[in-house]
DNA sequence: ATTAGTATTCGACATATTTCGAACTTTAGA
DNA sequence: TCTAAAGTTCGAAATATGTCGAATACTAAT
């Protein structure tokens, strides 16, 4: 699109990212600690090896390894290798700024009346 | 996928609809008010009609009805028909739930300290 | 009733996405 | 050095998506 800047264009990759059912399982359990189960460090982003994350979903390692790279070439994950095991995190700043997308402060007068489940 | 709940299949109906570029251009028209050559009417959610949406797109109208209809499916906008016309718009839980979805309360304690661009 | 404006539906086509298995790479340990 | 563990890359197949034009539907005005 003629009218479509860098900025719009990598939030349209992020939102396609997380428009998978298995990528936004990744993601929150990326993104959600605190969760039975898992232990909780507020000095430090949740990290999880790329195995970790496939556990439960039941697509092959490939798949797992493709879903990956398409969260990472978003820019929605964080990735690095620790030895035998691939650490995968988000950045906060991501968090943030994806938020701060949907929460235009002008209406948020308005929508702070309403309560929203 | 098994571990899927209906909430989070919803949320990636939502997220999937976003990714393409023009709907993404279409609901940031959408949900941006007080931008340059808009009224912003705090009392009242912004409303375009559907020629609006389009107008600077470079689509056809079956493919803006198109979008129109999966933003629509997906549970981001809402639509009514206004005579001649069909008038869009965005319930404003709508937004909250999604930057409810990137905000996490407990990490936010962190997350203040590091300003994000 | 006809017409013009606004938007949707349908069918078709090109492209993109999801997924897998097989083969490969990288690392740690025996 | 050989092996096992953990991931990735590649190629192929099935499915989904984005896009258009032509035909259709709905509304207001003549």
């Amino acid at each position: 699109m003629s009218n479509t800047n860098p900025d719009d264009k990598q939030l349209a990759e992020m939102f396609k990212a997380l428009g998978n059912p298995h990528r936004l399982l990744i993601f929150q359990r990326l993104s959600n600690c605190c969760l039975p189960g898992t232990r909780c460090d507020l000095e430090q982003t949740m990290r999880f090896s790329v195995g970790q994350l496939g556990e439960g979903m039941e697509i092959a390692p490939s798949t797992l390894s493709h879903h990956l790279k398409e969260l990472h070439r978003s820019g929605l994950i964080e990735m690095s290798r620790q030895g035998k095991r691939v650490d995968c995190w988000i950045d906060p700043a991501v968090l943030n700024r994806l938020a701060g997308f949907f929460y235009n402060p002008i209406e948020n007068r308005l929508r702070g009346d309403r309560d929203v489940g």
